[in-house]
DNA sequence: GTGAAAGCGCTAACAA
DNA sequence: TTGTTAGCGCTTTCAC
């Protein structure tokens, strides 16, 4: 015997009111007289009812989820801007569709119209490679997109994020005053502009500013991965660099073990800064100088935003810059 | 000006046919001339038509999206299983609803119901501690689930798991084999069954195996934080044990760092295993000997099991048990 | 304050 | 192979 479901034509059967009045208690409408709302509520209770989120998204064209595109859940950076973005929109009333992209554009495109399809309410992006497709793709979606943690240069969608440019030329100044000339710049890809357009160019700034000479053979792009760290290690010992900035975490602990590994004594011989302030930065020996960006903020800000956006409110910052600051560990002077 | 949405009905008139027909070929129905078919096929593409699956899952009565109940994204060990599972139901054309509970019985309860009324196919739940209450609405709901890398001792639902008993008794008898009488038994949570009921009850076998007296002085149980782990080595050198099993990779991560900041060497004057060998185990220094736990797989195990459970297929065996190895890297001699 | 009824956009019999 | 027609379970005018 297959369960047969309680609808709100049951609920209004039971307690002699129309589906109508049944739905107006349900969504708090004040014109309902309170004998009668406790009528219904008790009827609810008794028949365990449980309003058909499908069938209301239909009527009302409002899901309560917004769609959230993370290039990997995995990776701790994003995955606390996620846990951010989830405890916002669970304070808001919203769920959350999640679906990993690893960056990869063509999953993106697919992702983001299954999310559409879906008639999610919003949509949070977060990702790396931001191209000409997938903005053409945000503007003909006309659903409401933020970004989290993800820049655009175009800043064709509303995003949150830090002064990703300062805060390296920050570190980078940083090493130079502790006497390093030699300053890697070890980065992910460089087909994504947070790493070109702002984090190069706030490393090349430290450097022009105070008098040395930008050399390109000290840029090393990587994937980004703790292996890419621990093997770029020996390239830096070769080069005889002195210092570097990693854009994120994983490359970071990844040059340091390198480093320590092949016998260079951090930080006496060699500085290093990181960016991301996850939790790892903390686990290593020694533990990593960082950036400390608002992970967790920046995804809970992002997602009040889409909030604001979902109901039509007034924006005051549609491109919200957040504050970031600097903790020296033990892997700088 | 707002921009209507195209419809299924829209394909209709544009193409000439039913709305059956539109339907037929937007579901793969064999049942439509090839010729049909091709016209349909190019006013969907012309008009750009997406169709609505909010109203699909009302009609149909199945929604193609999973619900995903996780303790924290945050944590390396689920967020590897969240990954398989998304993995697998993007395979399956699911997405996942996620929602985090921070193992938290009301938060589990609520986000439950509230992904049963989004009306989701299936869910897949992680979680440490699953109580009568959980157990009950469980079998209320009326909807396939499959618990991954989360243990039910009464076995109420569907699983996939490693055999953790057999993991911690084969980590202890190393540490025994190598010499150390005095193990801890360092633990999450004793709520949690994975390790009252298993881990714990495979170490202590582990000791009367091998004629050591069970001590429950050597029992810690902790929230399983990293901080925790830091300040439980404190202990660990007053108590003058000379080696632990740690339930998870972050307290031992702790464990590891308040040793050798507090001048014990490991492995020589101390040995450390720990259970899910996340990316954390290899970053460490000295890196951290583990249980390798295959996580991606336990969740895309899991996902592949529910996709099944939903098709209402024939299931060989809902208890899956993955088999597991032990890395010995640098924490034990 | 409450009810009647028309959809929301689609699927799934059932006919033809 | 194709079309007609009920719904799916709810929200939302519009009356009263």
């Amino acid at each position: 015997m297959e369960k047969q479901n309680v609808t709100i034509y049951d609920v209004a059967r039971e307690s002699g009111v129309s589906m109508a009045t049944v739905s107006r208690v349900l969504n708090g409408n004040s014109n309902v007289r309170q004998a009668t709302k406790e009528k219904v509520l008790k009827v609810i209770d008794a028949l365990d009812y449980r309003p058909n989120a499908v069938a209301r998204g239909l009527a009302s064209k409002k899901t309560t989820t917004v769609g959230v595109i993370i290039p990997d859940v995995t990776d701790g950076y994003f995955s606390s801007l996620a846990r951010g973005i989830d405890d916002i929109a669970t304070m808001y009333k919203y769920n959350i569709i999640l679906a990993n992209s690893d960056d990869n554009p063509d999953k993106e495109a697919s992702v983001l119209n299954t999310l559409l399809s879906k008639q999610v309410d919003g949509i949070i992006f977060m990702g790396n490679e931001i191209n000409d497709d997938l903005r053409a793709d945000f503007k003909r979606s006309d659903c409401p997109i933020v970004l989290a943690g993800s820049v655009d240069i175009n800043n064709s969608v509303p995003s949150v994020n830090i002064d990703y440019a300062d805060a390296v030329k920050n570190e980078t100044e940083r090493l130079i005053k502790n006497g390093n000339s030699r300053i890697a710049f070890a980065s992910g890809s460089m087909k994504q502009d947070v790493n070109k357009e702002y984090r190069l160019k706030g490393y090349v700034s430290a450097l022009e500013n105070n008098g040395i000479k930008f050399d390109e053979k000290l840029v090393f792009e990587t994937k980004g991965t703790y292996e890419d760290g621990y093997d770029l290690a020996e390239r830096i010992i070769n080069d005889k660099i002195t210092a570097a900035v990693a854009t994120n975490d994983e490359l970071a602990a990844g040059i340091l073990n390198g480093m320590t590994d092949r016998g260079v004594s951090v930080p006496q011989d060699f500085e290093l800064f990181t960016s991301n302030n996850t939790k790892l930065a903390k686990m290593m020996r020694p533990q990593l100088s960082s950036i400390t960006q608002p992970l967790y903020d920046i995804g809970a800000v992002a997602m009040r935003l889409l909030t604001k956006i979902m109901n039509k409110e007034e924006i005051d910052n549609r491109y919200v810059v957040l504050g970031y600051e600097i903790v020296e560990r033990d892997s700088t002077k």
